[in-house]
RNA sequence: GGCCCCUUCGUCUAGCGGCCUAGGAUGCCACCCUUUCAAGGUGGAGACACGGGUUCGAGUCCCGUAGGGGCUACCA
């Protein structure tokens, strides 16, 4: 049955070594795309067969990455499904069984060289040499049965050519003389990829095998196993890699954060966009935008926009450099665009793991003003931290942030101190009313306006940098305003006699 | 080395033979707005790797060269 009149079931299939790089959630949100434009499915397997490589724990960190990043899974070993078990240390039986299958129909032998005579085929520079392709039936059999240690390898055709094709790039050519005889079943008893996800795919029904382009030299050894099986085909996408920053080299071999050569830090695992705070939205539209694009010009969208217009004909072949620079400005949309309650709620662990205690109603009040001056959630801890700070344990800040440019402490000081009672005497105490109050002011006394307001913006949240001073005022309150600004005028006097 | 893939502004990309004096975004620069910081607005510099073909016509098709990436394990 050709796998085009099928269910569309795609999957991610990584090997469980710890946290998840985001070369390889790029991979998995083109087939997750895939899958949910087509009301197909998509599944996560779990490909555990190099047993050095396993690391305990990893099947949460993945579940944790795609929870975070609002991919939804549809079968996997953490919520089982009709095509289970999804790791395939558990399906050992499976590929055992077909690998000896393989061996009795003619298109697999058993290898019984050793590692040291493989070394030194690899050190004299050339590569397997076929020497047990031809070893007779019941001698290898015997062999077995003894109990000699050995490889299951592929028969390769010798000569002739295999054609595939490529969702992204079309059609493809290999000559066969190139290939080698793959290994398919190790020694012990455990499958190789190539084996475990040909025998998985097909069982699982995957339609289309999205997957890194780093796996097309050996399209044409799967295409070979595919058709020694006689099963129905899916369709391949390989799909493009991520690059560092420079355009030199494959992203995935970062295994941490790193600095770019401009100093800039680059995240490169889930966990760690998360702790340096990017919205989740932002990196799917990131990520979704590399090799990809919306049309109509578009650079914001949503998952269920990108999903409803995806197709893998579509991806770009080439490569890409991270294009890291542009994930602060998608960020800086995201906040933007952000409900404001919603925001208030990611935004109030941050605060509370700086050690501030956080009103939710005042938080609600300050994010507001927050939304335009965030890049990334972090930042309100320096921003706006101060709000939540204990009001009355507040310290007026020293005169170099009081003192505004071209002024001094004593033109400082009667700045305050003149508007206080200004300030005073509104029944209304909206920023606007103070505005219009401060802004007469000002103009009364032969001040710039910055003078006036920057003055007043350091008592009140004595900082030299912080939201709109009279929203932030009005925030506080009149009283805790007024209260700020006669500190830092006591203050000033204080320092000068 | 062999094999495979790729090649449009610094970067991410649009472009699927004439609509391209190549569009958008980001970053950068300037100006505007402005109480700081942002955000926003306007404008600017900035690319079809190179060489051959095919065609009336090529960024778009073909070949070669160069450059980049990958594979070449009893790892995936």
């Amino acid at each position: 049955m050709p796998a085009r009149d099928r269910t569309v079931r795609t999957r991610y299939a990584p090997s469980p070594t710890g946290p998840q790089h985001i070369g390889g959630i790029r991979s998995a949100l083109f087939g997750w795309l895939f899958a949910r434009r087509h009301a197909g499915q998509f599944v996560l397997r779990i490909e555990d067969t190099d047993q050095k490589r396993s690391v305990r724990g990893s099947v949460e960190q993945i579940v944790d990455s795609f929870d975070w990043l609002g991919l939804d899974i549809d079968e996997g070993p953490h919520i089982g499904g009709a095509f289970g078990p999804y790791v395939q240390s558990q399906r050992l039986d499976l590929y055992q069984h077909w690998a000896n299958w393989l061996v009795d129909q003619g298109h697999a032998y058993r290898c019984f060289a050793t590692p040291q005579e493989l070394a030194e085929l690899r050190k004299a520079g050339r590569g397997y040499d076929r020497r047990y392709r031809d070893f007779p039936a019941d001698r290898s059999a015997e062999q077995a049965a003894q109990g000699v240690a050995h490889v299951i390898r592929f028969k390769m055709p010798l000569a002739g050519t295999t054609r595939g094709s490529d969702l992204i790039r079309g059609e493809v050519a290999f000559d066969n003389a190139q290939l080698q005889d793959a290994v398919l079943l190790k020694s012990d008893g455990f499958p190789t990829y190539h084996l475990a996800h040909i025998v998985d795919d097909h069982a699982m029904r995957i339609s289309h095998i999205t997957r890194a382009v780093e796996w097309l030299p050996s399209f044409p050894l799967h295409l070979q196993i595919w058709q020694a099986f006689g099963w129905g085909k899916p369709q391949f996408a390989h799909l493009p890699v991520l690059l560092n920053p420079n355009g030199k080299g494959k992203l995935s071999k970062r295994k941490q954060q790193f600095a770019d050569s401009q100093g800039k830090s680059v995240p490169v695992l889930v966990h760690e966009f998360q702790s340096a705070g990017y919205l989740p939205e932002a990196v799917v539209n990131f990520l979704t935008n590399i090799g990809w694009n919306f049309g109509d010009d578009q650079e914001v969208f949503n998952r269920a926009e990108a999903m409803a217009r995806f197709d893998l004909q579509d991806v770009n072949p080439a490569n890409s450099a991270y294009p890291i620079a542009k994930l602060d400005w998608l960020n800086s949309q995201w906040l933007q665009r952000s409900d404001a309650d919603e925001l208030a709620r990611r935004l109030k662990p941050l605060l509370e793991a700086a050690g501030y205690e956080v009103n939710v109603a005042l938080l609600i009040k300050v994010v507001p003003l927050l939304q335009v001056r965030l890049k990334s959630l972090n930042d309100v801890v320096r921003m706006a931290g101060f709000f939540f700070a204990d009001w009355n344990d507040f310290t007026p800040p020293p005169a170099d942030i009081l003192v505004q440019r071209k002024q001094d402490e004593a033109s400082t000081t009667a700045i305050l101190r003149g508007a206080l009672p200004l300030l005073e005497a509104l029944e209304d105490f909206s920023p606007t009313a103070q505005q219009a109050a401060m802004t007469a002011y000002a103009a009364s006394i032969g001040q710039k306006n910055g003078a006036v307001f920057g003055s007043l913006r350091a008592a009140v949240s004595g900082q030299k940098v912080s939201p709109p001073t009279f929203e932030t005022m009005d925030i506080f309150g009149k009283a805790e305003a007024l209260r700020r600004v006669k500190l830092a005028v006591a203050a000033l006097e204080a320092a000068r006699s």
